[in-house]
RNA sequence: GCGGUUGUAGCUCAGCUGGUUAGAGCGUCGGAUUGUGGCUCCGAAGGUCGGUGGUUCGAACCCACCCAACCGUACCA
């Protein structure tokens, strides 16, 4: 029998239990700032209340794991932490505090095809708000979300947290013609589509959207078939977020406008609504610019939302001071507001009286967000973005990280977004008789801790090893214990009510083979040990122990040569009184090995 | 699910147009050294060559099918 992990499973070490535990210390806390409370549930729930189940079916819901109990109902792995969290809320809804406002950590499980970085259980951190029925609460779970990456120590300017309301992407498809029940597959086909724009391109998602995409490897991909007029309403909207679309107008427009841009830039970079007035007439004039040319210019200069930089640049923490240090020669320069973004889509898509309220949301949040004090750096209204497609029912976001991962093979992969939430008024009420609105987010606590070792955010330093206290006369094992209690205790004060004091200092006596003495030393080197405790006959006849400091002294065996020598030098030892009854100086020198840097002790 | 690539020791990989007993480095373990880590030297263990079937006097190598991993793609509540 070969020992296995399970396909898309993996055992962790305590390296990366240590560092998770500080990453999950570190959310937690930022939630606990907005006053979010802790709760747990099970890992199981019964498979109907996770909500998307294939009734009278043998086998509940392909992608989750599930086992049939003995009463013959079927219970599922939860896949997420929303579904059981309305769960909870509905079975306990009379004595919970509304709204209720909590946060919980836990593993869920996908029973899908591991890829790289994705495994079929992972950790998830989330926070939601039930009751609350306002996209102020939206509003603020972003701006947790924003203050989250930062707490994990994210500089500002390598994440974004990218909003949208699914009302908005609703009355796109609807202004297609693809409202009602029976659409509902195409809208899926129109919204994955969209999605993709980063990925495969304007052109790549014309074709989803049309007939349908061949891919590189040759395989094809059925397309929503809707007519070049529909297509191209959806690529108007979504080319918001292409960036090199921007680009692509933005020199065009440069060239047109020919010796107007002296004038026209700087009056563009002093953006006011007078100063647009002032622009448009100064387009019109100077620039020789037609209407159609002027609308463009005034959206891309002034109101375009796409204003996250491309992955890996670094941005400082003002907008306009990163575009003036950027593109010094203005043709970039481009004033991102999402007031204002929200303003343009307002103006484009007036027409479309479905798209109005999702758009009203989105500008009441634009506000907020204004208001607080968080810019586009930080939260970027972006009603390109899709996600989301089953239970949300209004605002929408994501946190993306735009700095550069490389993995272990130093290739570098694309990570895109580290968590996600928006609003599920629906999901509550499906255990109830009467609606319960809620908002929340989910991080991808696995996920996010691969990025950070990326970015060198993760605690990842090696914590001090045990002090080994060596077993030189195997029949005086109770004395080497009684040692290592006398250290243990020194090393690991309390105050007066019992309360440790700092950080752990472990110390053990060698519990393996102590027949070869070479090996005890091997074991200390492996654990990483700061120093050791030596005592043979000799030191006990002399009242002695040796002490010795293994970072001292590998130090000092770099000059030494011969093996003899080096075993002869005994480099890094230091020989202290110690007898059962006087611990103190065996006590002083372990302390001061632990205190040199090399000894770990900082 | 679809397409491609790859499977040889714990790890990284050699292995010639098919040829007899399948190798190396690293790692592991033991010894040189019954009281001292590193270096050095010596030695050992470790393989159904992914599996099954076929072609052949003979298969790690050629063929078929299967399995797995990786990459892309699709799905991802």
């Amino acid at each position: 029998m070969t020992a296995r992990v399970p396909r898309g499973f993996v055992d962790r070490d305590a390296s990366e239990l240590r560092a998770q535990d500080a990453m999950l210390a570190k959310i937690r806390r930022v939630y606990e700032t907005y006053g979010f409370e802790p709760v747990e549930t099970p890992v199981f729930e019964y498979t109907d209340a996770l909500g998307k189940f294939l009734p009278d079916s043998d086998r509940p819901n392909e992608g989750v794991f599930s086992i049939e109990d003995d009463d013959e109902q079927w219970m599922s792995l939860r896949y997420d932490l929303t579904a059981p969290l309305a769960r909870y809320v509905a079975e306990n809804f009379e004595t919970l505090p509304k709204p209720y406002r909590s946060y919980r950590a836990g593993y869920v499980f996908r029973n899908e095809k591991p890829g790289p970085g994705r495994f079929r259980q992972f950790m998830q951190f989330d926070a939601d708000i039930v009751g609350a029925p306002n996209v102020s609460a939206d509003a603020e779970m972003a701006m947790m979300m924003a203050d989250t990456m930062e707490g994990l120590g994210i500089p500002r300017g390598q994440y974004v947290i990218r909003v949208n309301n699914r009302k908005v992407l609703d009355g796109v498809l609807e202004a297609i013609g693809l409202g009602g029940e029976e659409n509902a597959g195409r809208r899926l086909t129109v919204l994955r589509a969209m999605d993709k724009l980063d990925r495969i391109g304007v052109e790549g998602v014309r074709q989803l959207l049309g007939k349908g995409r061949t891919d590189e490897s040759g395989d094809f991909t059925a397309g929503a078939s809707l007519s070049d007029d529909e297509i191209g309403f959806v690529q108007q909207f979504v080319e918001a977020g292409s960036e090199e679309d921007r680009k692509r107008k933005i020199q065009t427009l440069i060239h047109a406008m020919g010796q107007g841009a002296d004038v026209l830039v700087p009056l563009m970079r002093a953006w006011s609504e007078k100063a647009q007035a002032e622009a448009e007439n100064t387009a019109r004039a100077k620039a020789n610019l037609d209407d159609a040319q002027i609308t463009d210019l005034l959206y891309l200069f002034t109101l375009h939302p796409a204003g996250y930089q491309s992955v890996g640049e670094t941005l400082p923490v003002d907008d306009n001071s990163y575009f003036e240090a950027h593109f010094p020669d203005n043709i970039y320069y481009l004033k991102i507001l999402n007031t204002k973004t929200v303003d343009l889509y307002r103006h484009h898509f007036s027409k479309y009286p479905s798209m109005q309220e999702g758009l009203n949301e989105l500008a009441a949040m634009a506000r907020m967000f204004e208001e607080a004090g968080y810019g586009t750096q930080r939260i970027l209204i972006d009603p390109s973005v899709v996600r989301g497609l089953e239970y949300y029912t209004g605002p929408v976001f994501e946190a993306e990280l735009l700095f550069d991962v490389t993995n272990e093979k130093g290739e570098v992969v694309r990570f895109g977004s580290v968590g996600g939430g928006g609003r599920y008024d629906g999901l509550v009420s499906r255990f109830m008789s009467q609606p319960v609105p809620a908002t929340g987010f989910s991080i991808g606590v696995s996920r996010l801790m691969t990025a950070l070792k990326n970015l060198g955010r993760l605690e990842t330093e090696r914590r001090i090893g045990p002090v080994v206290v060596t077993v030189m006369d195997r029949d005086r094992m109770a004395d080497y214990q009684a040692m290592a209690t006398q250290l243990r205790n020194a090393l690991n004060p309390k105050d007066e009510s019992g309360e440790p004091l700092g950080a752990p200092v472990p110390v053990e006596v060698f519990q393996g083979n102590p027949k070869q003495f070479g090996k005890q030393l091997q074991y200390a080197d492996r654990r990483n040990a700061p120093c050791v405790i030596i005592q043979g006959a000799d030191e006990k006849a002399a009242g002695k122990v040796q002490v010795k400091d293994l970072a001292l002294g590998k130090e000092l065996s770099a000059q030494i040569e011969g093996n003899a020598e080096w075993r002869e030098a005994r480099a890094g030892q230091e020989l202290v009184d110690y007898t059962p009854e006087n611990p103190e100086a065996m006590i002083a020198a372990v302390r001061a090995i632990l205190a040199r840097p090399s000894g770990g002790g900082a």
